[in-house]
DNA sequence: TTTTAGCACTCAGCCTCCCTGAGTGCTAAA
DNA sequence: TTTAGCACTCAGGGAGGCTGAGTGCTAAAA
């Protein structure tokens, strides 16, 4: 069922106002902007209330959107936002700031999300292909001593100081090198299988053990790195806003968050969208039922992509807030395409500042 | 001036009785407990009052300790608390499981303090003395692209891939190792000058500038290593502690802890001592006026210290935190210790659980 | 001199009552 | 279909009263 003209503007004006307010919003507040009296007002909101887009939290109180109501306000009436020069310039100075000082670009990302839009931040980042090993080295370090070193299939380098009890000597490490480099590149984890190993003991004719440590290694290696990493950063930027005065709302929210960052129930955009706004009931957790959380994507290609979303009150003011997410992550993308595929985010702080591959962002492609 | 017998005896009735039940005490609870009449009671906690001792939340109200009162406490009455097997069963098995699991020996020691005494955790972790560069490689993967290794001081390796638009070749290569280990070894970051690089550009005959991006990457990884890192954890738990149902209070707290770690004003053990506790408002930070801190220092020699401790009401049970604390604490050190000094943390994964090197801790010699 | 019993007093917490103002639904007139 | 008017509702806040836990003080007992 299709809503008039002016049950849109009534229902937009309650929203916008109530994002401002925080307060329940009554006809005579709204009347004046629309040119009609408070009472024909009163009349529209009793029917979008039966609708189910408006609710009242007691019955002398003024209207305040139902989940519904804000969903219906996210796609049909919510006017894009577009950031100012002032906020991209704000978002653009922190970013480059934040990148020269510490580790972690994924990391740094999700605390200017907290601080920009003050709420809560998650990130989450992984990439989702197979990595393989793509060339070994062994150095000869002393007679009890060698580094491995590996370099995978996305040009990271991994390595590993290794102390023994038996004697290694140059020779043996270059031998084992060779045989590694023949049959332990290009193979999953998965198919590095026992029998391989034990065929280049053989090959390389180590009897003490040293092909063992270093498939060991190569295993642990290919292991981790397709491990996704969480992050929570900007919790107690909860507590600004006024829902959250309640304790147990607070808390709710707050410990589901930092539980051990288990994101189950976190939404994530669909395939073929860059944001994803989930409001209220629509989210899966339970602890989240009365919070809204939107999510943008990055995907730098080459595997490298994940997420960043805020967790707010469902008073949030979901264009703005979706707009700076979605720059965010357009920043993320472009930063680590730009990158040479080795030592992503290790080389991100030599950059000098002015190279940072920062554009403004055209929000209004981010259906 | 000295505390009879008597009084030191109601003082101790009074904060263990208050660390347990969070209510103010009332002359009539303690009387019995000690055979004299809650008129007796009275007149003493009258006294120890006009010293300084206690204080009432308001007139028809009991008694609870005043800081100076839980400082006395600390330092006098508390008698050591001694781990039940159970206890030390649960630290440790928490602790195996954790280390198997997730990066980070430290972040997850951290995880597991703030879960068994249901208080946010911090951990610091620094090497204290300057790293130097004590061994260089550098690896020949094609025309344009070669590894760095660099073996450091305290024998962990760092690696970067190195991709430049002129062409180089094995020879260059070795010719560079050659020069940087002859004059860039054991050298601290300052100690690295703009003349020492230039005269190895000469030395090397390099005129591409690989000098240049070698030794800076030398610079960028030994300033890193310095880096102290910091965490917190279970920031949430405050809310399962009454005094923080107060959502100012909590919030106070909760937002110092997440700012981004500015850990200025968190205490840390004095030089000899193991443990230090801080009440109140002998915290130097304003937010933490009304919390107590208590923190443990673990060293595991070989400049690899730091320091993990909790925050919490200042009614919380210090007996009971310290002794966790201490324990974990010294649990570090062990593992840090029985661990060949390369690449620490991540060798950890590997071990097998039962090799996990805890032992009782002997909570009688932590001072 | 110290301890105890007794008694009057205090006050936070809780309840209830009442008032106010913002906002409502409904009806009848424009 | 819109508007004005009117009676109604109810959260929030303040005032008043009650209760119970706990106090300080005094005078008697040990």
């Amino acid at each position: 069922m299709e809503l008039s003209q002016r049950k849109r503007a009534i229902l937009k004006a309650v929203v916008d106002n109530y994002i401002e307010t925080a307060e329940p919003i009554g006809s005579k507040a709204i009347s004046t902007g629309l040119g009609v009296s408070s009472a024909t007002v009163r009349n529209e909101m009793a029917e979008l209330e039966s609708m189910g887009y408006l609710e009242q939290p007691h019955t002398s109180a003024g209207r305040i959107p139902s989940p519904k109501g804000y969903r219906f306000y996210v796609n049909e009436l919510m006017q894009r936002h577009k950031l100012t020069m002032e906020e991209t310039e704000e978002i653009n100075s922190v970013l480059k700031q934040k990148v020269q000082q510490i580790d972690g670009l994924i990391a740094d990302a999700g605390k200017i999300a907290a601080s920009i839009t003050s709420l809560p931040a998650y990130t989450l980042h992984s990439s989702l292909s197979k990595q393989r090993a793509q060339r070994f080295d062994l150095i000869f370090v002393d007679d009890h001593t060698f580094i491995i070193v590996i370099m995978l299939s996305n040009s990271t380098v991994k390595n590993k100081l290794v102390k023994i009890p038996a004697f290694v000597d140059q020779n043996m490490l270059t031998k084992l090198s060779t045989v590694f480099n023949a049959h332990f590149t290009n193979l999953t984890e998965e198919e590095i299988t026992p029998s391989l190993i034990s065929s280049a003991e053989t090959a390389s004719g180590d009897n003490i053990g040293l092909v063992s440590v270093i498939s060991g290694f190569l295993i642990q290696t290919l292991k981790e790195v397709d491990i996704t990493d969480a992050h929570v950063v900007g919790t107690a930027n909860l507590f600004r806003h006024p829902e959250f005065q309640d304790i147990g709302k607070a808390e709710k929210v707050m410990s589901y968050l930092s539980d051990g960052g288990d994101f189950k129930g976190l939404p994530v955009p669909e395939m073929d969208s860059k944001i994803k706004i989930t409001i209220g009931p629509e989210n899966l957790a339970e602890e989240l039922k009365d919070s809204s959380v939107i999510v943008a994507k990055y995907d730098a290609g080459n595997n490298m992509q994940g997420i960043i979303g805020v967790v707010g009150p469902t008073r949030m003011d979901y264009s703005s807030v979706a707009a700076r997410l979605a720059y965010i992550a357009d920043g993320i993308s472009k930063m680590l395409r730009q990158v040479p595929q080795s030592q992503q985010l290790q080389i991100q702080k030599n950059l000098p500042t002015s190279l940072i591959p920062f554009e403004f962002f055209d929000n209004n492609n981010n259906k």
